[in-house]
RNA sequence: GCGGGUGUGGCGGAAUUGGUAGACGCGCUAGACUUAGGAUCUAGUGCCGCAAGGCGUGGGGGUUCGAGUCCCUUCACCCGCACCA
């Protein structure tokens, strides 16, 4: 058997590769082009780990594949390279993110090389160079210099809207003050922008943020836990600060619509619509009790009863799925947050709802979600009028109802809504049922289906009907009108962050002023702290010469998000060295979208929907060509590691083996033992108090061997944070540890680089190994249980080219019917199999391939030549050398795709299985062209079969050709 | 609570349109070759059963000549989330 010398076939053919430029897209080549893409990563400090390449290797494939198939393409790759981790780091060392994220980078591209990955180095991009980020700033000014015109439904420039403007203000335009073109001729330049902020795709506006004081900054969700800060555990509020956000919601709509043009995942789809929320109802008015009513004249029982700030709002404004249920609604909710809870909280209520706001403010978005049994609210002390009862209800605020959503306040219909059902009966608030249907005396009847009773002009109608009838009436009197209500919200692209791009905008006092284009790239500056400036502003605000931008004007000092650079990245890689344009239009029009995408669908509703964002923004300005940036889109499973926990007995201050933790792990409180099947309720009762108390602790999975016992000697000495400590091996002289699936991290100390299963191995059988693990979508826990066999199969294909006596040995001879039949069917599978991304079953195919040619001691090149050509994409290393052991010219990655030939598979006879009432029960071989009837003749002629029929009748036959025969007896 | 997903041998998984369940690989068993085997080759390997045969795709029910696949119901686990009016 012939030994593959993979270390340096692997060498070899990188350094062709790179030498000669295989891998380099040209645009001028006169092919179709495909674009194949994989996310590209946040290079961390800890390197690639084996989750990695299983996209990047599935990708790979892919354009590999392509590229035989005659296809231009492009497969770049790059670096997400501003972000959280590189600051955090730099504050803790002083180490300049750029520097740090530089040698990450480093380390990132030499684990990439030694995949064996086809990409295009020269087109690299990252997204914290100057180079690139230019270009960041400069969509942001396209941006911000845009308004989304609903009548045409496209962004266009802003002086399109400044042109009408000036001809008739604000005419057939929603904005807070109208104005005449007078007004804005005589409007001053903030002024003016004071409008055009309500426009512009991007704007400022104020929001909350996570504050804080302790730390003086402000903090990522991700930062904060249980409403306290995750380092230090500071207390975390919220404040108010100006912020740049983009109007995503205004391209709800096209969001929603694009999904139907595109080949993504349905579950991805459904995450999207979801986020994007697509509702159609009303918005109505109810009138505040109190106020006087312009309409149709309603009596009211009491004069207003406001304190304070004189008269409450005049009507409330709310949002709903449901107008046929209006009759039925006996109270309404504000959002606490909201502005309209402290104009509707009379004297008398004043202490409770303040005090209950702040409980709010005390509870995190977190809290709020885990438990949403906990019912609370408060009245405000108002009333408001109910449209079509006429009747008061009370106005109450309550948690469950957010500022952020609708209009930020609630009809209450607790017949017909589960959480106001709840609210009600905990409050005891009036249930008036208004749709027939359900047991309102136990739960609230949701369902949109019944007939409408208790509701005057809608009775007897049913649900869909009478919602329409309802929006009628409401128009009619003008209360309100049918609308469609999006969940989306406006996208916050602020940070107070130094690893960031920095804004192409200065300050006039209040009013922000694009840079101009020849001043890009705005760079960062240096700082001398990394650390928070403690006013919540970033680091950069401390820098004085850069802030200041002279005449008075100052510096925007926030960055921009982590996902600026991700919005637009597949773009450059078409033209990434371009000095004169985010996308030379050439470049642009060639490439146009991306073809094939694969990522994490942790993505689904951020990156992947700011990416359609972006390009649609640029489609609609004119600057590409498609509106959807990637056209298919799959999504990789997570490879997950397997950590291994070891115990401490806390009281004896020494570490054990895992199955002393286990017999005295019995610490159940009361409550789990009320919910514990009896046999655990016996074994508890004989059982005494605890005595003995644990911790556990991650230790480095390379000292655990596949029993899960740990080399102690060698732990205890080598682990930093073991050395010194005591431990007590079983009476086995063993310390066994307790394996744990869970994600990859550094600090599970659970992850398992490529990098030493590629130096055992080589790139090519780790390759085929991660796409031979299963399905690319599922998430499964890495175990290189199985990578021998794949090494295997390497070496069998290898020793195709060898004889016995291991000298190359290739035959000229013609291929026999037999060879070209396995070939053939082979080139079936993997051909079909990579167009619907199934990389697992097709290792499966190659493997029966290289079976049945080696049992056919077949070394023909008719069937060689082509085979190699076919195991390219996956092995791409030793299918290069075989490549050349067939006297070929490099480089294999450019010959052309074989084509499969049906004529090879015709067979002559097939075996047919029998089956007697659905269970098979025999074969039998018989000619392909055969007939019903004399199949089913030859079939019952079968000893083995009449064994089954004797003394039966035949009820039924089936005969199915190239499939089945059936016969049913009884 | 809402949304999405997954359940198939000892293990990873296969079965593309309803048509031979368990391909391929790992592991395991036996044998061959061998100084040796963690190399290679051959044979076997879903479960129960001596066999005939029976049972088998989380559980229960249904449609069908035929169900892993379709329908109803139920259980378990995983992922995401902004209580979305």
């Amino acid at each position: 058997m012939k030994e593959i010398n993979f270390a340096e076939i692997e060498k070899k053919w990188q350094q062709y590769w790179r030498d000669n430029q295989v891998y380099k897209a040209d645009e001028k080549s006169g092919k179709p082009k495909y674009y194949a893409l994989t996310m590209f990563p946040y290079p961390s400090g800890k390197g690639l780990h084996v989750g990695h390449p299983l996209s990047y290797v599935a990708a790979d494939i892919v354009a590999r594949f392509k590229k035989h198939q005659g296809f231009e393409v492009l497969h770049p790759m790059g670096f997400d390279a501003f972000g959280l981790p590189a600051e955090q780091y730099a504050i803790q060392t002083g180490k300049h993110p750029a520097d740090t994220t530089a040698e990450n980078i480093a380390t990132y591209k030499k684990q990439l090389e030694i995949l064996g990955l086809s990409y295009d180095w020269d087109r690299e991009v990252r997204t914290s160079d100057p180079e690139y980020y230019k270009w960041t700033q400069w969509i942001f000014l396209q941006i911000f210099n845009s308004w989304y015109n609903k009548e045409t439904d496209r962004a266009e420039p802003i002086e399109t809207l400044v042109n009408r403007f000036k001809v008739e203000g604000s005419k057939g335009f929603e904005v807070e003050n109208g104005f005449t073109a007078d007004d804005w001729a005589a409007f001053s330049e903030a002024e003016q922008e004071k409008v055009l902020q309500q426009f512009r795709l991007a704007y400022l506006a104020y929001s909350e943020v996570n504050w804080c004081e302790a730390l003086g900054t402000v903090l990522a969700n991700d930062e904060v836990i249980n409403g306290v800060s995750e380092r230090g555990g500071h207390p975390v509020t919220k404040k108010k600060m100006r912020q740049w956000f983009l109007r995503i919601t205004d391209y709800a709509e096209r969001l929603l619509q694009g999904l139907e043009t595109i080949d993504w995942p349905e579950p991805l789809k459904e995450m999207q619509r979801n986020w994007i929320g697509k509702s159609t109802g009303a918005q109505v008015e109810f009138k505040v009790r109190g106020v006087e009513f312009k309409g149709e004249g309603l009596k009211f029982k009491e004069p207003p009863s406001h304190a304070g700030e004189g008269l409450g709002p005049t009507t409330i404004e709310i949002f709903t799925t449901r107008p046929d249920t209006i009759f039925g609604s006996t109270f309404m909710v504000v959002a606490p947050e909201s502005d309209l809870v402290q104009q509707l909280i009379t004297d008398e209520q004043r202490g409770e709802v303040n005090q209950y706001i702040e409980y709010v403010k005390s509870r995190s978005e977190r809290d709020r979600m885990a438990d949403v049994k906990t019912v609370t609210g408060a009245f405000t002390g108002s009333y408001a009028i109910n449209p079509f009862t006429n009747e008061e209800i009370p106005i109450w605020t309550a948690e469950y109802v957010l500022a952020s959503y609708g209009t930020g306040a609630v009809m209450a219909v607790p017949a017909h809504d589960s959480r106001d059902y709840a609210f009600a009966k905990k409050f005891g608030l009036p249930i008036n049922q208004v749709v027939s249907g359900g047991d309102i005396s136990k739960e609230s009847y949701d369902a949109k289906e019944g007939t409408l009773i208790n509701s005057g002009f809608l009775n007897g109608m049913e649900v869909k009907d009478a919602i329409n009838e309802a929006i009628e009436v409401i128009e009619e009197m003008g209360i309100g009108k049918r609308k469609v209500n999006y969940r989306l919200r406006d996208a916050g692209f602020s940070r107070q962050r130094y690893w960031g791009e920095p804004f192409p905008i200065v300050f006039d006092g209040e009013t922000p002023k694009p840079l101009n284009e020849g001043d890009l790239p705005i760079t960062l500056p240096e700082v001398v702290s990394y650390k928070p400036t403690g006013t919540g502003e970033s680091p950069i605000a401390a820098v004085n010469d850069w802030v200041d931008a002279g005449n008075g004007l100052r510096r925007e000092t926030d960055t921009m998000p982590g996902y600026a650079g991700s919005s637009w990245y597949w773009l450059r890689y078409m033209d990434p060295h371009n000095k004169e344009a985010f996308v030379g239009k050439d470049k642009e029009a060639f490439w146009q979208n991306v073809d094939l995408y694969i990522g994490g669908s942790e993505h689904a509703v951020g990156h992947l929907l700011y990416a359609r964002l972006w390009q649609k923004v640029l489609f609609d300005l004119g600057y590409v060509g498609k509106d959807e940036p990637f056209q298919k889109m799959v999504n990789q499973g997570m490879i997950q590691g397997t950590s291994q926990i070891m115990y401490r007995d806390d009281l004896k201050n020494e570490f054990i083996s895992y199955e002393e933790y286990e017999k005295s792990n019995w610490t159940w409180n009361s409550d789990e033992v009320a919910n514990r099947p009896a046999s655990d309720k016996e074994q508890l009762e004989s059982f005494e108090e605890p005595t003995r108390k644990f911790s556990s602790i991650h230790v480095p999975i390379e000292y655990v061997n596949a029993n899960n016992e740990l080399d102690y000697k060698k732990a205890f000495e080598e682990v930093p944070y073991l050395t010194g400590h005591k431990y007590s091996a079983n009476d086995k002289g063993k310390i066994v540890c307790q394996p744990v699936v869970e994600k990859m991290s550094k600090s599970k100390h659970n992850v398992v680089t490529p990098d030493a299963m590629v130096e055992k191995y080589g790139a090519d059988t780790l390759r085929m190994y991660e796409m031979f693990l299963g399905p690319i979508t599922d998430s499964k826990p890495w175990n290189t249980a199985g990578i021998d066999g794949v090494f295997k199969f390497l070496r069998k294909f290898w020793n195709l080219f060898y004889n016995k006596q291991n000298e190359p040995e290739i035959s000229d001879a013609a291929a026999t019917k037999e060879e070209l039949k396995v070939l053939h069917s082979c080139i079936q599978k993997i051909e079909g199999d990579i167009e619907r991304l199934a990389l697992n079953t097709c290792v499966s195919s190659f493997m029966i391939c290289i079976n049945d040619l080696q049992s056919l001691n077949c070394n023909k090149r008719e069937i060689l030549e082509p085979l190699t050509v076919l195991l390219s994409p996956f092995a791409p290393h030793i299918a290069e050398e075989a490549w050349q052991l067939l006297g070929k010219a490099p480089s294999v990655t450019s010959a052309p795709y074989p084509v499969f030939n049906p004529a090879y598979l015709v067979e002559d006879a097939h075996v047919y299985p029998i089956m007697i009432n659905g269970k098979k029960r025999h074969e039998i071989t018989l000619p392909a062209g055969i007939g019903q009837d004399e199949a089913i003749a030859k079939a019952l002629a079968e000893e083995a079969v009449q064994k089954w029929t004797e003394g039966k009748s035949l009820r039924k036959q089936i005969f199915v050709p190239k499939k089945i025969i059936n016969l049913v007896v009884g």
